[in-house]
DNA sequence: TACCATGTTGATTCATTTAGTCGACAATAT
DNA sequence: ATATTGTCGACTAAATGAATCAACATGGTA
C-alpha cells in the first residue's frame, strides 16, 4: 500500500509548477532542480499530466510546462490517478468481473470503503489548496529562525 | 498503492478461519483448498499473524491454527499492519527523519491525512463484523437461486 | 538559415519486490 | 513407529520500480 515515486514526486512538481507559475511556462530542469528529481526522470512524470490535459508544455528557448486549469480546479484524485492509475487497493473493486468470489465476499466491501476513504481525502483537496498550505508552511518557517528549531515536530503519530 | 497478495490473502484465511471454527483447530490445508490458495504460499501468510498473537498454531495430527482472541476483538487495522507493515502510503509520515523536507512539505500533510483515512476504516472493522458480513452474503445468496441471478451487481463504482 | 534550448519517445539497464515452490525439520496424535 | 501437520530458510522466476540514455521534434534567436 504504498505510493511510487510517480505519485510522490509527480504530485512535487506539479506543486512546485503552482507556485512557480506566472505567465511564462517553468522550464522542467528548473522543477527538478528545485525538487531535487532527474530531469530525465522527471519527463516521464509528466507525459501523463500532458495527457491528462492538467498541464500543458512547449517546446524550445523559454519552453515548460504550464498549468491548463487554475489551481482551484485541479483536485488531487485526477492527479493520482493520472500518476498512479486506479485508486482502487484491489482490481475487483473496479472490474468485479475478474473475481471469482464477485458478490460473495466480505473483504471486497472493506475494499471498497478504503478506496471510498482515500478518495474523499484526494477529491477535497485542490491543488490551490496545497499551495496555500505550502506557502504558509514556509512563511511560518522564515518566521521561526532562531531559538528551539527542533519544536516543530510537535506530536509525532504513534500509529503506523 | 496496492495491496499485495499478502493483505488480500492473508485476510480471506483469517475470515475461512473464523467462519470454521469450532473447538478443534482448522488445518491449513482446508483453508488453502477453501480459499484456493497454494498450500505453502498460505504457511508464509500465516506466520506473521502467529506472530501477531492473533492467532496460534498447532503441529502434528490433527493440528491447525485457531484464533487466540475472540472475533470482537481483532480489529482489521492490526491484521493488515502484521501482514503488510505500515499503512501509510509514504515513509516519511512514520518516519519524518528519512525526508529533508520534513515540517516544510504540504504533501506530507496529505498524505498522513489518507493514513488517518485508511486507518479508520481498518481500526473500525472487526474480525466479528466481517464473519457476519459473510454470513449474510452467503444466506442471501442462498435465497436467490431462481431468476434474476445478475440482479446483485446493483450498483457499480464509476469511481476508481 | 543555423543553432541552441527545450520537450517527446522508446529502448535499455539495474535493483527490488512479489509470488510461489521445495526440502529438511519439529512436534503431536494414534 | 508412523502419518499428519506446522516451521523455517533457501531458492527461483516474473513483475515492477526507478532510473538513464540516445535519437528526435519543435520552437526561439542570432
Amino acid at each position: 500500500m504504498k505510493l511510487s515515486t510517480r505519485g510522490r514526486y509527480g504530485t512535487r512538481a506539479l506543486l512546485d509548477l503552482a507556485l512557480h507559475s506566472d505567465e511564462s511556462p517553468v522550464p522542467l530542469k528548473d522543477i527538478a532542480r528545485r525538487q531535487q528529481i532527474s530531469l530525465p526522470y522527471l519527463e516521464h512524470l509528466v507525459t501523463p499530466l500532458v495527457a491528462g490535459e492538467i498541464i500543458r508544455s512547449i517546446r524550445g528557448a523559454h519552453g515548460g510546462i504550464s498549468l491548463l486549469k487554475s489551481p482551484e480546479k485541479i483536485r488531487l484524485s485526477e492527479v493520482i490517478r493520472l500518476l498512479e492509475g486506479s485508486i482502487a487497493p484491489v482490481e475487483c473493486v473496479i472490474h468485479p468481473d475478474i473475481c471469482p468470489r464477485v458478490g460473495s465476499c466480505a473483504m471486497c466491501d472493506i475494499w471498497d470503503e478504503i478506496r471510498k476513504a482515500i478518495c474523499g481525502v484526494l477529491e477535497g483537496t485542490t491543488l490551490q489548496e496545497l499551495v496555500e498550505r505550502q506557502r504558509q508552511k514556509e512563511a511560518s518557517r522564515n518566521g521561526e529562525t532562531l531559538g528551539s528549531e527542533g519544536a516543530v515536530r510537535a506530536e509525532q503519530p504513534k500509529d503506523t
